[in-house]
RNA sequence: AGGGGAUUGGUGUAACGGUAGCACGACUGACUCUGGAUCAGUUAGUCUAGGUUCGAAUCCUAGAUCCCCUGCCA
């Protein structure tokens, strides 16, 4: 698994070999780039784009670049290049970092882009359109006949004093648009003499009003790779129909330009490789960034980091390591077929890791009062439980015992039916690390629910250690001492839909919804120290998450709403109400084999 | 319709003309102070039809199915 490569590491490793960048033989050369459009907020999706490429950059002893492809003034804004800069860091996709190739914007090349467009123009390469967009869509064509301009043999001269007027904001949005000048005939509809500039009176986020005109994509992008050296320019499978048009552009400026810059035009520039691979697309969620936004709009979620939300922010309020997230997109490799990948990949992926590094803790959802009949009232003793058994360097920790105790209301059942190993009148069972007890009655409210459990226990078995004479237990429950424990709320989330595919059986994902994804438990009961300061065993998580496993319940974490980089927010004391946020459940095969949910 | 891609167990992914392998899931069993974890085992696959070859997932031909493309979005 480990030594089989991709394909687009296969291609890097030839490219290497043959010198295509560089000296032969030198890794270091590889440049990539992950160039989010700052007009949303990240999600999973995108993990695999950023991994991607700050893994082959690592790998190579190359550089990873963070740009922001901001060539459009109307959709983009600050604070979602402030909470895409957080999640890539958040990641570990370091662009200041040992393989850091820095920061940029594609605004900051709006001079360089726009002289290599007048450049194009003087070549006759390119000419300014007087269509409007109704227009040209009228005079599209269709697969067997051309498209049609009317302006495609202006004179240079003419086009170009109209593209100065263009960029001097002398002209009405909509009016004029600079076209590359390619062929109106291809079968591939983006070699029809696309549209290079269009005129938006936008003030832009970063340039302010200092232009007039904006780079369509396929113009800018090509420039931007070029202009930062990017040697593998790495995108979905979509613009594989774009790349005719990507390695256009590029050897239309190097038309008459040469490799030392004598001549017309100049030297040559770069000319980067755009690989086409497959996005990550995984079942029971919904991706779409009109349809996340529409949500957070909507309130279908209270947010761009709801946990339940496929957002990086929102995985991480949920409580998933950026490790489980390198280990799933390891997991599911790069390629060019667009499959649907199971959640549940993610899922293993964040229980593997949480599973060695999450210290366990005791949390009671839905408690259930306990009374140890033969236990002296008012004593306390104080058990210790194992922290962590998958890390025994992890060592234990001291919780209180008493007469009386809080149980998980799903621990007990008055008539069990034949797998039930837990609690259920005359049975017996232990207590984690403290003792075994026996059911010797229980009282009831008029439903018939039990209220209270009435129980004996064994001073021969303290610490859960069986008892001399050879006695068994099938289960072991978690528990809380009732007048020590703190209270907390819990909050359960699934999956925000119920469809594989959401949408597919109606063409709109909204109808499939879970109306289930979130369960919050007010009630809920954890063990005291959960209240206090980090204890020595809590491993120093980085991004000051803290996170546990609840025994025999799951992994949560301790909510951060709005999280700020550690280091930019001190840690403030725990949260007044204490919340937990589910991560994932443990995996559990008594409910799967009783058929009901956790 | 024209163009561009893709297709290997239930799922994801290797094999680059030479034993179809790995992971996840599912199922057995062992172990267990978490019905978790761990360990052992079982399960199941080359889209179809021809062809080339001693030998084809891989090369050739034809077909099937799926995805993308007719924004002044990226």
């Amino acid at each position: 698994m480990a030594d089989s490569k991709h394909f687009i590491a296969e291609i890097i490793d030839a490219d290497i070999a043959s010198g295509k960048w560089g000296p032969p033989g030198d890794a270091s050369v590889v440049r990539t780039r992950f160039p989010p459009e700052p007009n949303g907020y990240l999600h999973v999706g995108h993990t695999k784009a950023i991994h991607l490429n700050f893994g082959l950059a690592r790998t190579h002893g190359g550089q990873f670049i963070l740009r922001f492809d901001d060539t459009n003034p109307e959709k983009e804004e600050r604070e979602y290049v402030d909470s895409i800069k957080r999640d890539v860091q958040w990641l570990g996709a370091d662009w200041d970092g040992p393989h850091g190739g820095g920061l940029y914007f594609a605004s900051d090349y709006f001079q360089q882009m726009y002289d290599h467009a007048e450049e194009l123009v003087r070549k006759g390469l390119a000419y300014v359109c007087e269509l409007s967009a109704e227009e040209v869509s009228k005079r599209r064509g269709t697969p067997s006949t051309p498209a049609t301009s009317p302006h495609r043999d202006r004179p240079a001269d003419e086009s170009l004093r109209l593209l100065h007027e263009m960029r001097d904001g002398k002209h009405a949005e909509g009016t004029l648009t600079l076209r590359a000048r390619i062929d109106l005939a291809s079968p591939n509809f983006n070699l029809r003499d696309p549209v290079m500039y269009r005129i938006v009176h936008q003030p832009h986020h970063n340039t302010g009003d200092r232009w007039h005109i904006y780079p369509m994509y396929d113009w800018a992008h090509g420039l931007e790779d070029s202009i930062e050296g990017v040697t593998h320019s790495l995108c979905t499978l979509e613009f594989e129909n774009h790349r005719p048009l990507y390695d256009w552009f590029i050897n239309a400026i190097n038309q008459g330009r040469t490799a030392d810059g004598s001549g017309e035009w100049g030297r040559r520039i770069h000319h980067s490789q755009q690989i086409e691979f497959a996005k990550l697309i995984p079942t029971y969620t919904v991706l779409a960034k009109r349809n996340l936004r529409k949500m957070v709009e909507d309130r279908v979620v209270h947010g761009w980091d709801d946990p339940r939300f496929p957002t990086i922010a929102g995985l991480r309020r949920r409580g998933v390591t950026p490790e489980s997230l390198w280990a799933f997109t390891d997991d599911i490799g790069v390629t060019k077929f667009e499959s649907r990948i199971d959640v549940g990949r993610l899922e293993n992926a964040i229980r593997e890791h949480l599973n060695k590094q999450a210290p366990r803790r005791i949390a009671v959802l839905r408690p259930l009062r306990v009374v140890i009949e033969n236990f002296p009232e008012g004593q306390v003793e104080w058990m210790d439980l194992v922290n962590n058994p998958e890390d025994p360097s992890r060592a234990t920790r001291r919780v209180p015992f008493s007469r009386e105790l809080l149980i998980e209301a799903d621990d007990f059942m008055e008539e069990p039916p034949k797998k039930f190993f837990r609690l259920s009148p005359g049975s017996e069972v232990r207590l984690r690390g403290a003792y075994w007890i026996r059911c010797i009655g229980l009282e009831k409210d008029p439903s018939g629910a039990p209220t209270l459990i009435r129980c004996t226990y064994d001073p021969q078995t303290r610490g859960g250690e069986s008892p001399p004479d050879g006695r068994k237990v099938k289960a072991t429950l978690h528990w809380l001492s009732a007048p020590h424990a703190a209270p907390a709320e819990v909050r359960l989330f699934d999956r925000l839909f119920s469809a594989e595919e959401p949408g597919e059986r109606t063409g709109n994902y909204l109808d499939d919804l879970n109306t289930e994804s979130l369960v919050a438990l007010r009630g809920a009961r954890v063990e005291p120290m959960l209240a206090e300061a980090p204890s020595p065993d809590e491993p120093a998580w980085p991004d000051g998450i803290r996170r546990f496993q609840f025994e025999r319940l799951g992994y949560f974490c301790v909510d951060v709403p709005n999280w700020r980089a550690p280091e930019q927010v001190p840690t403030t004391s725990p949260a007044s109400p204490l919340v937990f946020n589910r991560t994932v459940s443990l995996k559990d095969s008594w409910a799967k084999a009783a058929g009901k949910g956790a």
